[in-house]
RNA sequence: GGCGCCGUACCCAAGCGGCUAAGGGAGUGGAUUGCAAAUCCAUGAUUCAGCGGUUCGAGUCCGCUCGGCGCCUCCA
């Protein structure tokens, strides 16, 4: 089935080729590891996953592989500013290295509650200066480099192409609009290769360099990793939409430079999950993370359901109204999950018009990742009395496999009884008696009671039960 | 100043030239229930910010107006 994917490079929905058949290589950018990652960065991350299940859905090998940028950049735009590790580390009393850690566990973790798989290879910055310098001497060898100030610069006027797929040609830039100008660059584009002349003092993270002692711009990771794991030209790079004027643009000349080939065919990139009061971002503080969501009560997977919810392509505003509605939408497709579960196992095959069903939820996943028209495929077969309970638990389970909304694993869970300082067994049949006394007003004392501790009664036909509110 | 995006029911949100404008949440009515919860059934835009235009046909293309947002070297 031919995948179509939105591509940056060339503005235009274009049908999938791998490089190789039948494997795929994605380059993600990773986290910064200064702070905790806040619920907006999460969205890349989930609708690459979202890519990745579907290139293995469909047979593909993927190689996935996403940096850990855990080498200190600037708090000010430009060369201006602290250096954020430094900050960080200073603020929470530990050094720089302790601090990437601490971060990355962190990172790890969010991945984790949000069900989005791991990259097949996830590369320290710090892990790979030496491919850095190899890097920069080879550009430096081709020219494309000089010195000024200190440190080494790519020099943009030597690559023509330059800002080819963000289109920068077209733009009137406003130099110095919101960035102090740099005095010592030949270009307004050009960037940092490697520093040497820190402008901010106690550089904490420094390595031994052919121009001396200092530490890499913040560009040339990507290029050095994604080149060491995945090869010189490759399928696939993805991004928050922020990166494509200048992160990937850089990336672009310094890695096509220095590689004298093309770099990478498809370019996917993210639109922004922005709050009522405008984009959500670090150095602003106006932002949430998962465990912000965790702690208000939420579950990890009702964020995961709201940004699939909508197209990654499309601004998404934040707020908690949605994420509520998010919340009851999951909650209830789990309880629906549950409920055929209990009729029966799942289908070993599917036919007729189960397969309608699946072949209608693959075409909206391979039309650039359609995934809110992939839950209303969920919701269709949910409500076909055609279908029957075990065509429509197959159907669920394959299709969950690509939207990771752990809905077997949901719906499979025993509910922990909480400790709520008594036997919820007794309690019940206590009320039950009342109830059967026609004494409501115990037996709905009692219910009341229970649900003040989190346990709310559910009457069936079949008996009394209970869940956790 | 330049580049780009968006404005669809009470809310979120698909649709991007052609059957009756997906889906979810909330609401309302009914079934069920001692009452609830859950579940099931029913119910929702003669209309897609506004005004023009192109077309046999337009949320869907073009122009203008109004409103919102992002980017222009920290950023997902």
């Amino acid at each position: 089935m031919d995948i179509h994917l939105y591509n940056t490079d060339g503005r235009e929905s274009q049908i999938f080729k791998p490089l190789q058949n039948g494997e795929v290589g994605m380059y993600c950018c990773g986290p910064t590891v200064y702070n905790y990652a806040h619920i907006g960065n999460m969205r890349p991350y989930t609708i690459q996953d979202i890519l990745k299940r579907t290139f293995t859905y469909f047979g593909y090998n993927v190689s996935h592989v996403m940096n850990i940028t855990d080498v200190g950049h600037l708090t000010d735009d430009g060369d201006e500013g602290e250096d954020k590790m430094i900050k960080a580390a200073r603020e929470k009393g530990m050094s720089v290295w302790d601090i990437a850690r601490f971060f990355e566990e962190a990172f790890w973790k969010d991945l984790e509650r949000l069900n989005i798989s791991r990259p097949t290879v996830s590369c320290r910055a710090t892990d790979h200066i030496g491919d850095m310098i190899d890097m920069i001497r080879t550009l430096e060898e081709k020219g494309y480099t000089y010195i000024s100030g200190g440190n080494v610069y790519f020099d943009t006027s030597r690559f023509p192409e330059y800002g080819k797929m963000a289109l920068l040609d077209r733009q009137e830039l406003r130099e110095g609009a919101r960035v102090g100008v740099d005095d010592n660059k030949r270009n307004y584009s050009d960037f940092v290769l490697w520093f040497t002349n820190s402008k901010f003092e106690n550089q904490a993270m420094v390595w031994d360099s052919p121009w001396g002692r200092g530490y890499p711009g913040w560009h040339i990771e990507c290029s050095a990793m994604s080149s060491r794991y995945l090869g010189k030209h490759f399928d696939i790079h993805c991004g928050g939409i922020d990166h494509i004027p200048v992160h990937h643009t850089n990336e672009i000349a310094q890695s096509e430079a220095a590689n004298g080939c093309k770099w990478v065919n498809y370019w996917i990139h993210n639109e922004f999950i922005l709050m009522k009061t405008g984009k959500m971002s670090k150095s602003k503080g106006n932002f949430l993370t998962v465990q912000s969501l965790v702690d208000e009560g939420y579950d990890a997977l009702d964020y995961r359901y709201l940004l699939l919810g909508g197209h990654y392509r499309s601004q998404l505003v934040f707020s908690w109204e949605s994420l509520d509605a998010a919340r009851s939408a999951r909650e209830s497709l789990v309880r629906k999950v549950k409920a055929l579960a209990g009729e029966g196992q799942a289908a070993a095959a599917l036919a007729g018009k189960a397969r309608e069903y699946l072949a209608s939820f693959e075409e909206h996943l391979v039309d650039d990742l359609n995934t809110p028209r992939c839950l209303a495929d969920i919701w269709s077969l949910l409500k076909d009395r055609d279908l029957t309970s075990p065509d429509k638990l197959a159907l669920i389970y394959r299709m969950d496999g690509i939207l990771g909304l752990r809905l077997e694993e949901s719906a499979a869970q025993e509910e922990e009884a909480p400790s709520i300082g008594g036997d919820i067994e007794a309690l019940i049949e206590e009320r039950n008696r009342a109830r059967g006394e026609k004494n409501f007003s115990r037996s709905d004392e009692i219910r009341d009671e229970l649900l003040a501790r989190g346990i709310r009664i559910i009457d069936t036909p079949q008996g009394t039960t209970w869940e956790k509110v």
